[in-house]
DNA sequence: CGGAAATTTGAGCAATTTCAACATGGGTGG
DNA sequence: CCACCCATGTTGAAATTGCTCAAATTTCCG
């Protein structure tokens, strides 16, 4: 429990100008951001790594700095459900801020070794109240995580796993800013699974089926074979917008 | 769109007690609740009766006085999965407050003959940020938003429909706070199968199942017959701490 | 190159959906 | 008061879909 000695506390000038960037800080100055991110630090956590674990009590909230965290469920009969996957420049725990309990309700690990800012939540809580853009911005991400997870909901209820799968790739790729012409999955595909509620039998077997949804997947590479032949190949899907939506279902 | 002329505008006593007294509300003076009700009325709505469409731009904030409403979506193939039922004291619309394209996502109706009280939105926002204490309820009941839809997405990846209906049952009769030794199922069943995400059919072959799980339903009647025997019989399953997580795994 | 981890494939099984027929039941008009 | 009707719920049987377990591959790394 709590963290071990082997975190070590880095101050890299890029990965702070990421933690300036994110949505959550749009609008303010610098200075108002520094006031922020007072006594917070950027640790290290190699591959595996537990951040927090279900029933700690909330003491940080964090921000992706580099590589990619997992934040999971673990059922009583050992499987595993995987409620979100973060990468750089993303969020967590902001429900943690708000819990009536103050414990986490999830774990976390990093998939790969990874880079998180972790601001002491007493001091960040204090800073919300100065700074009303700042509760803007809170409760649209707040709004946003239930929109997806209720369109979470409607697809596990009325989509087959490979409509599922499909809509995810789409998704991936946009989120990311890849190339939908050709990229490379970011994540192992049993960490997909884990995320989509399925076995990963399932999804290897969706796989030669995503052809007839105009997507290509061979080993880790993925390619949209549907896209628009316009010179605007930007298939934006917003996270969340209404438009995630409706596409959901298109 | 937009209401019609059928509505009217009532002023009831006891409906307006309702409403002082919900979660959002609490801590603040009477003072306080009467300047963040200015502007509100509280109108009928018959059974089956639109409340709001989706896209329909978010206009108010609303309030349960009296009887059940129903929040849905309808998918593509004709499908209607059921989002949310509210009661009386329950408020809805929380995420349409912050949504970013100001349009609704879902549709909303009466089930039976409700009243509902409906806040002007942007009257509210702005008195919003003078009462810090309705920030922080605002915030924790996203935050229990999440929470519960989170629990969702687990259940109907790992449970079966019999377990996820057994769960349903008893987190019924807790928040309505009716007789677990037997009261009436306040919705009808095809009602309920949507809210599951399962076909009618589905729930129908699961009632009898239910016996192994303790629960005894006889047409609309239920009944729990694995109370426990302490003359406490409080089965309280609190919405959404963090013991419905750990209860729904009981 | 070897071994462990990750993924794919196969076969059988279990749960849910689908389609269709049948029962129930409350309310209405005669 | 009763017959009838429409909405609601139940039941049956076949078809789908995803899951489980097991074995075969492939990939990743040291």
């Amino acid at each position: 429990m709590g963290e071990s000695m082997s975190q070590r506390l880095l101050i890299n000038m890029a990965q702070m100008d990421i933690v300036r960037r994110i949505p959550l800080f749009a609008g303010l100055t610098e200075e108002e951001k520094d006031i922020l991110l007072q006594g917070g630090g950027i640790y290290s956590y190699p591959r595996k790594k537990c951040i927090f674990r279900e029933d700690d009590p909330v003491k940080y909230l964090y921000i992706v700095c580099a590589g990619i965290v997992q934040e999971f469920h673990e059922t009583h009969d050992g499987h595993e459900i995987t409620v979100n996957i973060y990468k750089m420049g993303d969020v967590f725990c902001t429900t943690g801020l708000f819990s009536k309990d103050s414990l986490h309700h999830t774990n976390t690990i990093a998939v790969d070794n990874a880079y998180v800012m972790e601001l002491p939540i007493e001091k960040f809580k204090e800073n919300i109240r100065k700074y009303e853009s700042i509760t803007a911005h809170l409760f649209s991400s707040l709004v946003q995580l239930i929109v997806m997870k209720q369109l979470e909901v409607e697809q596990q209820a009325t989509m087959s796993s490979t409509q599922i799968l499909a809509f995810f790739l789409r998704q991936v790729c946009d989120s990311y800013g890849l190339d939908p012409h050709g990229f490379t999955l970011p994540y192992k595909k049993s960490l997909i699974a884990s995320r989509l509620g399925m076995e990963l039998e399932t999804l290897s077997r969706a796989i030669p089926k995503l052809k007839a949804h105009g997507i290509e997947v061979k080993g880790v590479h993925v390619r949209f074979t549907d896209l628009p032949v316009s010179a605007e190949n930007v298939v934006r899907l917003f996270p969340a917008s209404i438009n995630t939506r409706k596409r959901a279902y298109a």
